[in-house]
DNA sequence: ACGGGCCGATGACATTTGTCACCGCCGACC
DNA sequence: GGTCGGCGGTGACAAATGTCATCGGCCCGT
């Protein structure tokens, strides 16, 4: 038999981590053999521990599990990477894979399932949870464009159309167009509800 | 030594319920009697099995982790409660304790403090973590009247005007003024910031 | 009995927002 | 070389929203 499989967890609940590393060291083919409770931290362990699988929360403080995949990409790309997520938006799965992500689960899973998934993913397979799945193929890209897509951002605290146009270096009349136009496209009343739209399809 | 603690464990990721409750059978005086994955399969659980604690998740489908406190608290007086939350705003705090909820802490505790707390609440203690005990009392109370609350919540789809009048009964100018003058309470600049603002403190 | 607060409403007004047409500039693609 | 789409902008107009004063009814506390 070869080496167990070396696993890295992430995940901002100590409380959720603890546990699934408890349930994972029941599997004797697997290692927990870093924690972390942040984007940050989770770099760094990867770094430091060299996992063969990095299993990800998707929300955590400092870097996203998103963009700590895209980082492990570049620097630890022999790392197979899971997201593993409470609430799946659909948009993130697409980012997800683009970030070479191999499993993409949500947090309904059994314990038993995310071990194997994470044997399926340590051989090289892929995983996703087929809800999540068809959520995303239904969702469909975002029909926004870039600058749309930073405008309606600013727009989702409530700010004034004035306040976006100076954090965006934008005259105020192209920032309503721009949110005119995003509104149109998701077929929304108003910028409002166009920003709960597209939060709902994480196109956001 | 007297039984163990019964414990009816309510969350709707499976991964985490699992989770806990293998490391809650760890502890050689708990035992997990029950696990629900929705709010009235909490209820119907802790109806057929009787737990002396109830540990719940403040967000599940169907009734969320408060309303089960509530109705527990009627049907099943002498089962302690207590909610478990990830992201902790602070509106929550209070109107847990309102219901009887003798705990209430953030994912982010330890499993082995998790145990303790139960044990802590089978005694007829209370436990409020330190953090979110701070951020209710900083936080306060809703400046908002019933009313005005109704409103925002009804605004927070990003809804016009004339629709919440509609969907809420009333004059669409008696919405404009519930939602300026909680906007003015709440020190936003438009309904739209002032959700946000009652969001984050938990009184929407 | 009185004041105060919440509720519901109206009218008037200023401001903000949404919508549209149209402009020039670029870069990509055919 | 021409077309198309994204980007950034202007101007104008209509609609929605925010704000304020003011009203009457109601209930609660003193």
């Amino acid at each position: 038999m070869t080496d167990r499989v070396r696993v890295l967890l992430a995940d901002d609940e100590h409380l959720i981590r603890g546990a699934l590393a408890a349930l994972l060291a029941l599997e004797d083919d697997l290692a927990v053999v870093a924690e972390a409770a942040s984007g940050p931290e989770a770099l760094a362990m990867a770094a430091a521990h060299r996992p063969d699988v990095a299993v990800l929360d998707l929300q955590m403080p400092g870097l996203d599990g998103l963009e700590v995949a895209a980082e492990l990409r570049h620097r630890l790309p022999e790392c197979r990477v899971m997201i593993v997520t409470g609430h799946g938006r659909p948009g993130y799965l697409k980012r997800a894979l683009e970030v070479g992500v191999r499993g993409f689960l949500p947090k309904t899973v059994s314990a038993s399932d995310l071990a194997g998934i994470i044997r399926t993913v340590r051989a090289g397979g892929r995983y996703v949870d087929p809800e999540l799945a068809a959520e995303a193929i239904s969702a469909g890209d975002s029909p926004l464009t870039p600058r749309e897509t930073d405008v309606l951002e600013l727009a989702a605290d409530g700010s004034s159309v004035a306040e976006i146009a100076e954090r965006a270096a934008l005259s105020p009349g192209t920032v309503r167009n721009y949110l005119s136009s995003a509104a149109g496209k998701l077929g929304a009343e108003n910028r409002h509800a166009a920003v709960r739209i597209a939060r709902e399809h994480g196109w956001l």
